[in-house]
DNA sequence: GCCCTGGATTAGTCTCGGCTAAATTTCAAC
DNA sequence: GTTGAAATTTAGCCGAGACTAATCCAGGGC
C-alpha cells in the first residue's frame, strides 16, 4: 500500500489525515486552501494532487467543497505518521538526538524507511505507543490511542490540568517549553489569563515561578 | 557542496567515483555507455546529465570521449558514498540487519543523512575505517584508505591470500560467500582452478573442505 | 587515406509536481 | 433573488530526469 505511492502522495495524505483530526467532531470535508497552506504549496497544485489521489481511491474529492480521505487513504497516511513517530522516538532515545530536533529528521526518513527497518526499530523500542511530544504511534493494524483536543490555551484561570502531548514542528517553541518544564506529564496550572489574546500565565509542578505563554505556543499544548 | 544537489546528481557521481577507481591506473575518461550500464539508465539520459554536471562543474565531459570527476565532483561522490558505508556498518552493527541486506537499505538513506546524523552514527560507531564488506569508509575530510584491485580470480592455483573486501551489492553472492566463509581477513586458498574460465576451488581457513566460486563471483572478492 | 561501425549526442516526448493567471462556483449579504 | 467576494478549479507553463529514434563522430580495417 504505502510502497506504491511517491513522497509527494505520503505528503498530501498525512497532511489531510492531520487536517481531518484536528476537526475531530464535526464530519466536513477539508478545505483544499486549508490543505494547501498546511503544505505550503499553491491552492493550484492542490486541487491537482487531490484529483489524482481521487483516480486512486485514496481521496474522496468533491470539487468546490474539499476532501475527505478514504479508508485506503488513511491507511497510507497512518503507515506514514506510524514511521515518522517511530522515527522521532528511535533518534532521541537511541541516537540521543534533541526532541526539538527529530521532527525534521524524521520528516525526510519516513518516506524512506522500509518495513524491515520500521518493523526493527519499533522492537528495539518495545513497541512504543507514543512518541517523545506525546503523540501517539499508529500501530502495523492502523489502531491509534486516542488523543485529547482540549489544548492549554482553554483551561480556565485557576485550574490544573496534565500535559498530554506538545506540537512537534516548532523546534523554538519545543525548547522554550522544556525549558519552562512543560513536558508530556508535567501537572500544569493556570495562574492567570494576560489581556484579550495575550499570554497565559502558568505554573508546573516541580518548576518553580511561573511562565508565560503566548497563545500560539499554548495552543500547541494538548492536556487532559 | 553535498546538500544542494539532488539524489539523481549523486548517484552520477557516486557511479563515476566508482568507475574511475576500478579502472585504476591508466587515467582514461569514464565512457558515457559504462556509466550508463552502471546507473541502468539510457546513453541519452547520461549525455543529459554529463552535460548538466559540467556546467555545475562537478564533471569535465569531453564529447564523444567520456568524463571524469572534477575535485568538487569528487568531494561529493565522496560524501555519499562515506554515509552509504557508515549505514552499512550502523545497520548491521547496531541494528542487526543482515549483512547482504545493508547495501539496498544504504543505497535509499544515504541520500537523506543529514550531517548531524552522519556525525552522531560515525561516533557511535567509533569513527569506522571499513565498513561490512571491508570497503574503506571515506573520512569528513575526503581521506580514503587505498583498497586493493586485486581480485581472487587473479589468484594462481596454489597461491594463498587474504580476503580484503567483497563486493556489497548481490545479496545472493554475499549469502553464498559467507557460507563458504569468504569474509573479510579470511585467508584463502586456491587449491585449483577450473577449466578454462570455469570455477576456481578455494580452501578457507577454519572451514574444512574446498568450494567453487564461478568467475563472476571470485571476481567480487579483493583480495591482498 | 577512406569508410564503416559502434559509441555518443541531439531531437523530440513523457510523467511528476510544482507554479501563475484566468475562469468558475459557492455562499453570505442585501 | 441578485450580487460580489472568497474559495476553487482550469488552462497553460516550467524544470527534472527519464525514454526512443534519428543523427553524428572517432577510430580501426583496408
Amino acid at each position: 500500500m504505502l510502497s506504491q505511492t511517491s513522497s509527494a502522495i505520503q505528503d498530501y495524505l498525512k497532511a489531510l489525515y492531520v487536517l481531518e483530526v484536528e476537526r475531530e467532531p464535526d464530519g466536513t470535508a477539508i478545505p483544499t486552501t486549508a490543505l494547501a497552506q498546511r503544505l505550503g504549496v499553491s491552492a493550484a497544485s492542490t486541487t491537482n494532487m487531490l484529483k489524482k489521489l481521487a483516480t486512486l481511491g485514496l481521496v474522496r474529492h468533491a470539487p468546490y467543497r474539499g476532501a475527505e480521505l478514504t479508508p485506503d487513504g488513511r491507511t497510507v497516511a497512518l503507515e506514514v505518521i506510524r514511521h515518522h513517530r517511530l522515527l522521532e522516538t528511535y533518534l532521541a532515545e537511541v541516537m540521543g538526538v534533541p526532541w526539538d530536533e527529530v521532527h525534521a529528521e524524521a520528516e525526510v526518513l519516513e518516506h524512506v524507511l522500509s518495513e524491515r527497518l520500521e518493523d526493527r526499530i519499533a522492537s528495539m523500542l518495545g513497541d512504543p505507543s507514543f512518541d517523545p511530544h506525546g503523540h501517539p504511534i499508529p500501530g502495523k493494524d492502523g489502531s491509534v490511542a486516542q488523543a485529547s483536543t482540549r489544548t492549554l490555551w482553554e483551561v480556565a484561570e485557576g485550574d490544573s490540568a496534565a500535559v498530554e502531548r506538545v506540537s512537534d514542528d516548532v523546534p523554538e517553541a519545543l525548547r522554550y517549553l522544556a525549558r519552562i518544564g512543560v513536558l508530556p506529564g508535567a501537572a500544569i496550572t493556570v495562574l492567570r489569563r494576560g489581556p484579550l489574546e495575550g499570554p497565559l500565565f502558568i505554573e508546573v509542578e516541580g518548576h518553580d515561578g511561573s511562565d508565560a505563554l503566548s497563545k500560539e505556543v499554548a495552543s500547541t499544548v494538548w492536556v487532559r
